[in-house]
DNA sequence: TCTTGCGTTAGAGTATGCTCGAAGGTTTTA
DNA sequence: TAAAACCTTCGAGCATACTCTAACGCAAGA
């Protein structure tokens, strides 16, 4: 498919789509018309990637990510993956106490509007 | 207290400080020789605008919930803070669907390595 | 066929949030 | 008292992640 097709499949502008195969991670294969067509593998891959970014991970970590998924390399892949969840496992806690934080300054509030 | 003193106290650099002076969210007095006097109201407001940050506020919301706090207007800051805990709350969802994905995706490694 | 629309590239520009350098004044400490 | 440590301002520089512009080529519909 079209780069306007996996834009809008993705949620990623084809300007961003462009900007991550700059950085090395897809490459659509380009028709007579060096027009690029994505795969739905490229499509997946984009959205595993947009999920990635989402949750908190740079590109450039991205980067090293979709390396070692090239290459196949399995265990290196499950370091990554198991890192990266140690993060969300972070961010859960500390999103937690925001928002106890974040309630608290509200009771705070509350009662000095009440009174 | 003094600029490093601060830091210290915060986790925010120096210049870090002297950047959210610039843009208006604390102003520390001066001594006779020019140097900032950090006191321990402006100590929790930082403490309290570093929570926000690291909670995913724009330092552009933050200016906004500043002001409003200056003001004094209660009910525009509960209004602000209940809209940040919305935010926190839609972000303790994705990051658990994130961390589900990614212990997918991780099953799903792990039996290609063991078969 | 011609217009409209979508695609291409290279490179520049933007937004956010710092971070630093230069040149100088002040304070502390040995 | 002199050196080291800390402070000031202003403006420039940097990192990240896009986002857009210009100038052009190709494609599909009236």
């Amino acid at each position: 498919m079209k780069i306007s097709q996996a834009s809008e499949e993705t949620g990623l502008s084809a300007y961003t789509l462009r900007y991550y195969e700059k950085l090395g991670f897809i490459e659509p294969t380009k028709d007579s018309a060096g027009y690029r067509n994505y795969s739905y593998d490229d499509l997946e891959l984009l959205n595993w990637i947009a999920c990635l970014k989402k949750s908190g991970m740079t590109l450039d970590s991205i980067k090293r990510y979709v390396q070692v998924e090239r290459y196949s390399d399995s265990a290196a892949q499950v370091e990554l993956l198991n890192m990266h969840l140690e993060k969300l496992f972070q961010q859960q806690k500390d999103i937690t106490h925001y928002i106890e934080v974040t309630q608290n300054k509200l009771r705070t509030l509350r009662s000095n509007i009440d009174h």
